[in-house]
DNA sequence: GATGATAGTTATCAATGGATAACTAAAGGG
DNA sequence: CCCTTTAGTTATCCATTGATAACTATCATC
């Protein structure tokens, strides 16, 4: 028998479970019976805690989710210097996706394209927020006249949220070899001083 | 019973239907039942043209690689300007995903990442071959004086191959309602801008 | 037209996966 | 100390999945 916890704790695990393990085989390859073994319980115990599977998802989106809003919140209210916040910005998508390589796998399973249209929301509202803080801070940047005029700061959030993800998955597909977040920065540098004025 | 068909034609249809269905229903959980019925014979027919069913993942890979050097390769020979090469190159992308929407989710299957290195082997070399082809042409376009002299040419390739993934997710996420050809290549003429001396 | 090669079928298997029901036992407040 | 609550277990179910074996029918060629 586990140790008995209480169910707020045990959610936790699990849903941390669930993170690791969609790293380890795969979002749409993991079973309840591999969250529940790393987790130290048995399969129907999950059951207990989430009514089906979905829901589990969902508790990942938005575990995962509120973790995100309160570090680009944290990241905004500490970097008054508009370059300085952008920058920040950034480096914590890189060290989340660090800490939590599943993310772009979710991106892309079928859990979240085709069965699951509550988890793509969730997915979908997490990615507007984040470009929502690139435009407010390039627009910022753009009024201290450190941006190229004629690069609307719609597009200059698209491609840094493109770099975010195109160096993950090279980092990803090749064995995570070299380090994601100076690569990844250098990059975001190179990429700045092309927005440059 | 199924039309008989040579082993060569039944095995490219079998092909196509894996890509298919891999956009519709996912890469991790195309079934050989999903495969043998949209093709219109029944499951353990499938193992009559592939011993097993990474074997067929493999014959995939190998398709679409040689699908995608010979439009890479047609494209080289029909731009001898380099700037023209470089946006069909791109633009060469952009057609392909627009095509075959499975293929940026096969880069993030665990069929790929866990189960099946030989994929992730055939993967990573056609994503090297077209980073070559990037890499040549915006040299050449170096040569020309048309780029930026603080920005390596291997950076660039990056920053584009990360615009063509990143497209492709926003697309993907956001139900495939926007048309990724032009605003792919919308984005793409802003980031050249951004490249230019 | 007979015949050998082979594409395709039916039947079947062992393993796995999500989920349910009934039971057990550890907390924790009174 | 007891008793209610509830986290966790065991046993079990039905559907699905990759794969094998044995059989059948079609095609090409002589």
């Amino acid at each position: 028998m586990a140790k008995r916890m209480s169910a707020e704790n045990r959610k936790a695990k699990i849903i941390s479970a669930v993170l690791a393990l969609a790293d380890e085989i795969g979002p749409d390859r993991l079973t309840t019976n591999d969250v529940a073994h790393r987790v130290g319980i048995t399969q129907p115990a999950i059951f207990r805690h989430f009514p089906t599977k979905a829901d589990l998802w969902l508790a990942v989106a938005a575990d995962v989710s509120a973790r995100l809003h309160a570090e680009w919140e944290a990241v905004a209210a500490a970097q008054p210097d508009p370059q300085a916040r952008l920058r920040a910005l950034v480096e914590a998508q890189f060290r989340v996706i660090h800490a939590s390589p599943a993310l772009p796998l979710i991106l892309h399973s079928r859990e979240l394209n085709v069965e699951n249209p509550g988890l793509r929301d969730a997915v979908q509202g997490v990615m507007h927020a984040y470009q929502a803080h690139l435009v407010a801070t390039l627009s910022a940047l753009r009024d201290v006249g450190a941006l190229r005029a004629d690069l609307p700061v719609e597009d200059a959030a698209v491609l840094l949220i493109s770099l975010v993800q195109g160096m993950a998955i090279r980092w990803s597909l090749g064995g995570r070899r070299v380090d994601l977040l100076p690569e990844g920065m250098r990059l975001f540098d190179q990429q700045l001083r092309l927005f440059a004025a």
